[in-house]
DNA sequence: CAGGCTATTTACCACTTGGTAGAGAAGCGG
DNA sequence: CCGCTTCTCTACCAAGTGGTAAATAGCCTG
């Protein structure tokens, strides 16, 4: 049972190429027809590998959010120092951002409410948010954050992170162009705002 | 030549049915034949008055920008004692969002780069953006706001807000219901945010 | 070489999509 | 009553949708 695909595979090709039709186009907006012109294949083989077009949604999401979870826990793990967790995350979601901007959009698409794929993506993240949640309920009971909700602030900095990465894409549809340095400053923006929300001084 | 039409008549009737799906299963998501049938016309009724689905998204855009940007714009005018601009145009916007968030749904799915209907949105939005720009230019150079990049720091706020008061529905999806607590604390921090990054002494 | 397994294909199918053509119907001014 | 406009309807259609069935080819094992 070989659950890692060769990454030039067949299989592989179709799980990239839907992750940038449906983070630009949509569920709705994809069809497997045109999917499967683009790639030199044909239809019914991308039917073979992933049984329905729900199905290859749920192997996209799957796989881009084990992706983001462990470009996370790695952030997580190396700053061991303490110094900063909350800065190792938006540095990590922001690199996940520059590389492949692509998952950003499919992360937008799918956490729509009633969007086909946004409970599984939720499946995903929940252990996260949770461990999260832990943590910071930990820190404000020593009084290093401010006291607040803990979930709601959570939703709050993960829609703000999103919202922010993505618009990375939007800023380079809109001919901002890739530069570098919008992208520095909304991230340390960004930061500003986490740091506020979390400042216990106020 | 009636421009406005009476609230009850078909037209009218299309356009809310219209905006409530395309907010929330999104423009490719959403069937006129289905749209008819839940009105209880016939999809025909529909494409006289609007020619065609994407006439129809054009419409409803035009309208949703319209209430959207005459909202800000009464928001601005009644405090003209200088009470916080900024404020004032949050408070705004969340309002919009409470009263009715699918028109939060459609600005969300209408500001996706690629999408139908994103260039018209910023054809109604450039005019605000650009007056809040030049606001932000006098602003700093009389130092009561910190310097910035206006462009960029008008689209962060843009998004970030967008972003919050969209996940006001999303609240509503996971259960949180339409508590009017979470609002406001969103609300606050959002505020929070937004002073610091204008707040001059950085 | 036979037989099974995997991967890809061709050939269809039922259904839905947005859109066109044209017929009635209702109201209204002359 | 006529003719005009406005609105809604019935009747279609060509193109595309996701999905099923079955055939074909390659490959490894016995």
């Amino acid at each position: 049972m070989a659950t890692t695909e060769a990454p030039g595979s067949t299989k592989d090709r179709v799980l990239d190429a839907a992750l940038a039709s449906f983070g630009t186009a949509g569920y709705d907006g994809t069809s497997l027809d045109a999917l499967a012109v683009g790639l030199g294949i044909r239809k019914q083989t991308i039917l073979y590998h992933f049984v329905s077009k729900r199905g290859l949604l749920n192997s996209v999401v799957d796989r881009c959010a084990g992706e983001m979870v462990s470009a996370l826990e790695e952030a997580l793990v190396e700053d061991q120092p303490d110094g900063d967790r909350v800065e190792a995350m938006v540095r990590a979601v922001f690199r996940v951002a520059l590389d492949q901007p692509v998952l950003l959009g499919l992360l937008r698409e799918v956490s729509r409410p009633n969007s086909p794929g946004a409970q599984r993506l939720r499946g995903h993240l929940e252990p996260l948010l949770a461990r999260a949640r832990v943590w910071m309920e930990a820190e404000m009971a020593a009084g290093r954050m401010r006291r607040t909700d803990a979930q709601l602030l959570l939703l709050s900095a993960y829609s703000t992170v999103v919202g922010v990465a993505t618009e990375i894409e939007v800023l380079r549809a809109a001919g901002v162009g890739p530069t570098l340095r919008p992208v520095v400053q909304r991230r340390r923006e960004l930061l500003r705002f986490l740091r506020a929300s979390v400042d216990p001084a106020t």
